[in-house]
RNA sequence: GGAGAAAUGGCAGAGUGGUCGAAUGCGGCGGUCUUGAAAACCGUUGACCUUCACGGGUCCGGGGGUUCGAAUCCCUCUUUCUCCGCCA
């Protein structure tokens, strides 16, 4: 969330930026600078309250010393009082407070000062495509079609096991996915990012902490029992590894890759969007989250954004970089790329990847703040995160793109995990 | 799952009702000394809210209570450790 600083500095700069995203922000605006100005004077009230509250206690500590009982009585009075009115004040300051919270929670992101107009993704950016459209076989099948035929996937196994969108990979499809999995984590590790592997299960202060809690709730499988989530990306245990930390600026860049399955409920989703291995309830995921000091987040969000781009170089698939516009971009981000790569049989475009810079807006949820070199200030710190990449649609542009006559070939990027540079 | 013990600053560890935001040691930072370093010595060293500032307030695992006053007493939750049970 945006802090209450920014808001109050300059109010309609902000609401003037919150429009590119579409998002009208006078009324929340007002409410929240209302509720601030309330909040402070409030607090002024109370630590005046209690500072008077502190001062009689140490008289009257120090009058029953001294014998004066009569002055000590008298003094307690006065606090009978106090104390009365300094709860008051305390409980009127929690309320306050979870109202202001509420309003801030309602204010997105503010976008980076590139982000295009635009209501849709339609109005989308595309800052560069790479990769060559191959020249499909008569009769090319969707993968899903060739899953069945090499007997990669099987859709119907787990919807018997789990349900639609749970998937069994068997045999080569299996050791692809492990292939697949391996490979992006050994490049992470080249480009310098620290692989981690966090629980898959979080609890309710995760889940705010990266924005997913309280308004997405329903997009997630939660484990009511014990109040835990299924994590719907690494983005969520991996960014809160760091939540109410405070870092050394010596110590950034943090760059942490994880894998790790994700569980997404997708609620309302159908048709063409969710066939094959278009979107499922579980699928695995490569991610990359990184944490900088404010002056270097943008040049760290160009880096992360030519790693991506080159995973799907070496995977040699067909792809375009998108900026997201202002109505496309998500509640927290900044600026977002999306990568897409072509599905050759499907003949369209698979979001494969989506790299933000959120800059300090999960931060100062997670109160993740850093403190520069001999300072004692703290200051929030940026955040940053990527998949790099998701595999499903990976797999079935793999699958569709490299499909022959006589099977599919395996790209030579991942020959070295596999026992087999071909799937017949 | 059963029984017991514990949770204090970056770490270790005192503190059992007022003088405690908290001894002491280590670590960190600054300085003296030194050609430089080490050692020694001196000083300094948590976070948050509020204020232009002075200052004020909050925080001793979380929440609640007792009291004029709580790190200290009570209740509750969480976590950790030890023993037993179970177990990849």
């Amino acid at each position: 969330m945006l802090t209450i600083q920014e808001i109050r500095n300059n109010p309609d700069e902000l609401i003037r930026r919150l429009s590119i995203k579409n998002f009208r922000a006078e009324d929340l605006v007002q409410k929240a600078i209302q509720s601030d100005q309330a909040r402070r004077d409030n607090q002024t009230e109370l630590d005046q309250t209690l500072n008077e509250l502190n001062q009689l206690s140490k008289d009257i500590g120090r009058l029953f010393k001294e014998g004066k009982t009569d002055e000590a009585n008298q003094a307690k009075d006065r606090t009978t009082f106090l104390k009365e009115r300094s709860k008051e004040l305390n409980q009127r300051a929690g309320e306050i407070e979870q109202e202001l919270q509420n309003i801030l929670v309602e204010i997105p992101n503010l976008p980076h000062d590139s982000v295009p107009p635009g209501k849709s993704e339609s109005d989308n950016l595309t800052i560069r495509s790479g990769g060559t459209q191959p020249t499909l076989i008569d009769n090319a099948l969707p993968h899903w079609d060739l899953a069945k035929k090499y007997d990669l996937i099987d859709f119907d196994l787990g919807t018997k096991l789990t349900g639609a969108g749970f998937p069994v990979y068997k045999g080569k499809g299996a050791k692809l996915q492990r292939a697949l999995i391996n490979f992006f984590l050994d490049e992470a590790e080249k480009a310098g990012f620290l692989e981690v592997q966090p629980p898959i299960l979080v609890n309710e202060d995760s889940g705010f902490g990266t924005g997913q809690l309280p308004d997405k709730e329903g997009q997630m499988y939660h484990v009511g029992l014990d109040k835990l989530y299924l994590v719907p990306t690494a983005e969520v245990p991996v960014t809160n590894m760091y939540r109410d930390v405070i870092l050394q600026a010596k110590d950034f860049p943090i760059k942490n890759t994880a894998y790790t399955p994700c569980f997404r409920r997708e609620a309302g989703s159908y048709g063409k969007d969710v066939r094959g291995l278009n979107r499922l309830h579980q699928f695995d995921k490569v991610e990359i989250v990184c944490i900088t000091h404010p002056k270097e987040s943008y040049a760290l969000l160009d880096e992360m954004v030519q790693y991506v781009e080159s995973l799907i170089q070496q995977l040699n698939l067909p792809y375009r970089i998108l900026q997201l516009c202002g109505g496309d971009l998500s509640f927290t981000s900044a600026l977002t790329f999306d990568f897409e790569v072509y599905s050759a049989a499907q003949e369209r475009w698979l979001e494969v990847s989506s790299v933000s810079n959120f800059e300090s807006y999960q931060a100062n949820r997670l109160k993740l703040r850093f403190k520069e070199d001999g300072e004692k200030k703290t200051q929030l710190a940026h955040t940053l995160n990527g998949s790099a990449l998701a595999l499903p649609r990976i797999m079935a542009a793999l699958l569709e793109n490299n499909q022959t006559e006589h099977g599919i070939e395996v790209p030579k990027a991942l020959q070295k995990y596999l026992a087999f540079d071909f799937i017949d």
